[in-house]
DNA sequence: GTCTATAGTGGGATAGAC
DNA sequence: GTCTATCCCACTATAGAC
């Protein structure tokens, strides 16, 4: 059905917007609330239509979540790679982090709060990624510790990179699309807060986190 | 059948067992998840037995928001009233926010995760008592604002606000009561995190969080 | 690739005896 | 206050025609 000259909704393959309608759903609803019936209506087609795309309704969970992380691992790695200075690769850590996690809120809400609905090898599978991930952001931590650019005063890194998490993690439940703050300036803040506190004293105006632009290859 | 030698586990009541077992369960499994065939095999009572207790799965899952609302608002505007200076009520509130929170894991992770699920009358009741915890902290940063001890560069007290229930609430995903920190020592780390921020340079030695020990009339 | 029809299971909740 | 028995409904998933 779908030609050259659609536009971009319309070439989207059934198999996606299942998908998208799926993650929507979840991240509303939940997904152990959510209902193959309400997703079948959605898409509007018949439920057994559903079962011509996926396995089941476990595999809709399994696959937005490995695509969350896998997505999220691939835009912090370049993110950080593009950066040299330890705190600079911190804050495009964190930039990546909130704009990707934000640019699609329901497949990554999703994977942030269902997770614990997976079973068996399908769970394996999620953990091991998440566990990647935040090793990634671990690594990035240890690295200002050991040049002395991060307190060590505080511990090791372990909970200056669970503190980050819950920093970053929890916004996706009051971020709003229309809302007076961008992505990018929600990261900015919170890099900021994480990099130099909220007390008056702590930032000096020479230290804002604004500074390194990133580079991105899409999007003009 | 109780009586005044019983200890405190079996002196707890049968409807005070069956809202704790629910919130475990609903912690663990989430609410939608966990079935009224399950809560009853898990205290060991025949299913019609909890419908002489409860109004139905529904009423479980809002009294616990409930409970859970009342007790950290109580709790944390008891820390605030100890303390003057508006930092240290900052500091003491994010402790005693900390504290309340995991003494309970149970019953706070599920009126945070869980809150959706909710309808009606019952959902406006507990987004109201949310809201008034969230004004609670607001004015506590408005306060710092005014005063001018926290930051203005980061924008009104709004997503300061924000950023700091990220930075406390997370922590029930990742909290182990049985782990190497314990609450206190976490609510300290993420007080001094907030407050001066990661940076090596961010936090001379003259200013910790530990100082102002809370005065607690219980728990010797 | 989409449908009708239905299997098979388990959900929340209630009636009413004891 | 606890039980047995059961209602009625919604759930995921599949079979098989078109």
């Amino acid at each position: 059905m779908a030609t050259k000259h659609d536009d971009v909704a319309a070439r989207t393959s059934t198999g996606e917007r299942v998908l998208a309608e799926a993650a929507r759903l979840f991240r509303t609803k939940g997904y152990s609330a959510t209902t193959m019936r309400e997703l079948a209506a959605a898409l509007d087609v018949n439920k057994a239509t559903l079962y011509h795309y996926i396995g089941g309704k476990e595999d809709l969970l399994y696959k937005l979540s490995i695509e969350s992380l896998e997505r999220i691992i691939t835009d912090v790695s370049r993110a950080i790679a593009l950066q040299s200075d330890p705190l600079s690769r911190l804050v495009s850590a964190i930039k990546a982090h909130i704009n990707t996690m934000l640019a699609d809120r329901d497949k990554h809400a999703t994977m942030l709060n269902e997770l614990r609905a997976l079973t068996g090898e399908r769970a394996n599978d999620v953990i091991e990624l998440r566990d990647r991930y935040e090793s990634l952001i671990r690594a990035l931590l240890q690295e200002g510790l050991d040049r002395g650019l991060i307190r060590s005063d505080l511990g090791s890194e372990k909970y200056l990179t669970l503190g980050l998490l819950n920093l970053l993690n929890w916004t996706i439940f009051w971020f709003e699309p229309e809302g007076e703050l961008t992505p990018q300036e929600i990261g900015e803040i919170l890099a900021s807060i994480y990099l130099f506190g909220v007390t008056a004293d702590a930032a000096p105006a020479s230290q804002r986190v604004g500074e390194a632009e990133e580079v991105d290859g899409r999007r003009g």
